[in-house]
DNA sequence: CTAATAATTCGACACTTGTCAAAATATCAA
DNA sequence: TTGATATTTTGACAAGTGTCGAATTATTAG
């Protein structure tokens, strides 16, 4: 049950196999990290700017990484807060972890 | 030094995201796991026969796991024997260790 | 050397992917 | 409600990927 198939990692594997997609998770990860304060989480908009990528293709990505079981996302108003599923990490860590 | 760039995580990741190059690197690793005998090591013919794809893709899969430093190759003989980088499997072990 | 077997390279092809512009939708502020 | 702002959807397209058959190279066995 907590393992993860074999077809969930790839899954994972090809979510984290674009490097603006890998930018995107690790924005969220840290912004997870740092953020006590709520209202800092993670917003669309704010890595937008910061990675400099197109708006459609920030929403794309993201819906591969939420696919992906690697972050949840939840509306708040007009924005976006994403955040970072802990299973998947764990997950993943544990399956290099030999 | 022994923290590698998110470019290469990033190859390792896509190396990892197509199902049978993902096959291709458990079987490596669990034929390291078993083999205490030298010779049973992983040939790329056995390989191609249980996993049941072609050479040439085979030949090109393991290059890029090659590629990504997730795998060695050696020669012995008429054979290639395969064996999984351990620097690797840390490296992404504490990656997703937090 | 020659034949057989293992692996690689080459050429090709269907399929997928990353990206953006434009249009559409959602939500808040006034 | 209307206007402004945030996100998503759609449509399109260049670039990349996975796979295979055929040809090529490497190596061993006889």
């Amino acid at each position: 049950m907590g393992e993860p198939d074999q077809k969930l990692l790839v899954k994972m594997f090809k979510a984290l196999s674009n490097a603006n997609r890998f930018r995107l998770f690790i924005e969220i990860l840290q912004a997870g990290e740092s953020s006590f304060e709520e209202g800092h989480a993670c917003f669309v908009h704010t890595i937008m700017e910061r990675l400099d990528i197109g708006a459609p293709t920030v929403s794309h990505h993201l819906k591969e990484l939420v696919n992906a079981e690697l972050i949840r996302t939840e509306r708040r108003g007009k924005f976006l807060t994403c955040q970072v599923n802990p299973e998947a990490l764990s997950a993943l860590s544990t399956f290099f972890t030999r």
